[in-house]
DNA sequence: GCAAAAGTGTTTGGGTTACACCCATGC
DNA sequence: GCATGGGTGTAACCCAAACACTTTTGC
């Protein structure tokens, strides 16, 4: 009988980042690998299944192992099994991979854990990644970029108390494009997710802008009939 | 060391057929399970993956091995392993499934292999089936719903050449619900995924409607960077 | 007062829905 | 002619984009 290919969860890390001009930016975690295909490239975090292990678990676990932190968000992004993965490889080391993608906090993911291995990287300029990580990505980027149109999404990256214009930064960061502050403003309130809390934000040079948080019933993303069943997506910590 | 998941990959096949009063309805294939979990319940096809097979080869090779057909449209779907799949069953025995949905010509369907053990059931009417394979087909029915409306997915049920009117019944089996003639036809027209042969159906007791065909250089959905990658969607016979 | 961002109002245009109506064919 | 579905026209409506404008704070 022939062996089975191995199977392996990884996850796609995301989080919002300010660059040297204070402005945010996405940004990914990645590994540098140490063993022997690929040695030396950068990677997205990943390693086996546990036999008692949940899929989404074993994604969630491996979030905490590279950065220290639990996701905000974590869905399931695709299974990644073609033969020519890792050019090179015996065909007895093919590994199929379930990847995971993840939203972190902003405010968190400035503590998480960073050395000679781990690192933060910007989303729109990555290298040549390890194995086909770099098609990963691409296809991880545009499902962010996609459900965060219709969904609540942006609530992955910001802390329970928000103003609409840190909103809307999210939103720009990710969408990597302006948008009008007024339509902004309609838009997120005629959707409903949002409401506000009565407190202002103090302390800024102009108006004190309002304070609103999500409305809680409300999930952060559609997912149709997987909500509560395969993939535990609300993890209490 | 403990052993890893075994690996599976699965199939919900989808197709029209027409009901008892000739009314197009969504079906899906399944298969009886003749071993020990679930024995004699009904299930989708499915089985272990090749070690020189890709994902979507495997799926491929179910669809066939099940049907005798070849799928019109072919894409994953998603990865189920959470760990209560099977109730009752050993840890050691636990499945991963990678699973696929499939759509199969409504034409080519009527000619499909029938047998004791593998049959199509009319896709809202179903019964208990093994394992977690309801919640499956309920989450293909979603995206299958979903991605009828922003993409050419009704394609993989019908001919090389159509009517209007067959599109459009397509679409309202699929969706539940009735579509106006006039805007259907402005929506199709708009999108320019479908273009006029200039040639007629005729034999109608009413005026002949025009034949139409696809544009061959549209994909049927846009899945994003994934298309000509790690999924080989279109198969060459 | 001035700058800067919060927040509101208004116009416009594109796209969808509902529905009336004419057209071409078989019988 | 008449029934039937093919195919076209059109008015109403909804929603999102563009942009002008007012408000409220710190300095």
């Amino acid at each position: 009988m022939s062996e089975a290919p191995a199977l392996a969860v990884s996850t796609v890390i995301f989080t919002l980042r300010p660059d040297s001009t204070g402005c945010m930016k996405l940004a990914l975690a990645l590994v540098k690998r140490i063993r022997k295909p690929f040695q030396g490239q950068w990677a997205l975090p990943g390693g086996p299944l546990g036999v008692n292990e949940d899929l989404s678990d074993a994604a969630s676990r491996n979030l905490f192992e590279t950065t220290g932190l639990q996701p905000r968000y974590l869905e399931q992004l695709y299974a990644f099994g073609s033969l020519d993965r890792s050019p090179g490889s015996n065909i007895k080391d093919r590994v199929v991979s379930i990847v995971y993608w993840a939203l972190v906090g902003s405010d968190e993911a400035a503590e998480a854990i960073e050395s000679e291995n781990v690192s933060w990287f910007w989303a729109d300029e990555l290298d040549k990644l390890a194995f086909d990580h770099n098609l990963i990505v691409d296809y991880a980027l545009w499902r962010l970029r996609n459900k965060l149109e219709y969904s609540r999404l942006a609530h992955g990256f910001l802390g329970e108390r928000f103003t609409l214009a840190q909103l809307r930064e999210v939103y720009e960061a990710v969408l990597g494009r302006e948008l009008d502050p007024g339509n902004f403003r309609r838009m997120v309130e005629a959707n409903g997710a949002v409401v506000a809390t009565g407190e202002r934000l103090e302390g800024t040079r102009h108006r004190p802008p309002q304070l609103y948080r999500y409305d809680s019933s409300i999930d952060l993303t559609d997912q149709g009939p997987l909500r509560n069943s395969t993939n535990k997506q609300e993890k209490k910590k």
